[in-house]
DNA sequence: TCGATATAGTTATCATGCTAACTAATGGAG
DNA sequence: CTCCATTAGTTAGCATGATAACTATATCGA
């Protein structure tokens, strides 16, 4: 995470890369705002799935559960894959969201060590809560952040 | 952290809100985008530093205080308040960096209570040896985000 | 078919964010 | 001056990211 109140000035970074030959200190500087910009975001999503007994993966998890086309379940693995987040983190995500009733896990028919892993009506139930919420915190947090 | 690998879709965004009244779906995908852009840059940034036996945080406690200007430290509180991050994690992070010797904490003169905290010499020296490779990698990737 | 290698998933452990609850010092109201 | 609320900082404990090392199953080649 990100959280630096106060980005550097222009002047600052190029003062403290005086020495660095291939250097564009506006790119830098997009850099450290879309570092900033976007953990300010994260921080208040994980504050609303809080209050929802979520968090920001979990929620991921379901959504590309649901959105998956053709199929009800996936993988852990292609969890992993499509969240672009460790195996581990999944598996204790996964068992997360099982405890609390929001997926149903079961063996895979073709392959033994896979598990499959589909939203409850539970599951589905709690998209439908939290959903608005999540479009709307994002919907006005933009509108402080320059397009 | 949000590292989803495939943004939905703008029909998608529209689908899954069609029930909100307040919404603009591009406002919301910009806003998927610098979460995962920011954590994708956030993720580089910290395997960069874990090379250098640092954390962004860390960094960035160090920065605040080279930066100050008219004075060579800062209190624990005021590093907090310009990171904007909780004291607790400041505690904790001034306690890696002094082990590490890279800080040198003493007692504030009017507060009994505060303690200040300021660069070693080899502080200063870690942040030479940092920053070109910092700027560098915030350069290149901003070259793969758009402006 | 058997044995080596690869893959799915879990467990263990570490780092970094948080809040709650604590200690110690400050400072204002009476 | 004394008492009590506030403030600076720490400690304890939780959640979520990571990697390394493990088990169990699949798969490929001799």
């Amino acid at each position: 995470m990100f959280f630096l109140k106060e980005l550097p000035s222009r002047q600052m970074v190029e003062g403290y890369a005086g020495r660095v030959d291939d250097f564009d200190a506006d790119a830098v500087l997009r850099g450290l705002r879309i570092m900033r910009d976007g953990s300010l975001l994260i921080r208040e999503l994980e504050a609303y799935f809080a209050r929802h007994a979520l968090s920001q993966l979990r929620f991921l998890a379901m959504i590309v559960i649901d959105r998956e086309p053709d199929r009800d379940s996936l993988t852990a693995g292609e969890i992993a894959e499509r969240l672009d987040v460790s195996r581990p983190v999944v598996t204790r995500t996964l068992q997360g969201l099982e405890k609390a009733g929001l997926v149903a896990t079961s063996s895979n028919a073709d392959d033994a060590r896979a598990r499959d892993v589909a939203l409850t009506p539970a599951g589905h139930g709690k998209l439908d809560e939290v959903l608005p919420g999540y479009f709307s915190i994002l919907h006005h947090a933009m509108k402080g952040i320059a397009a």
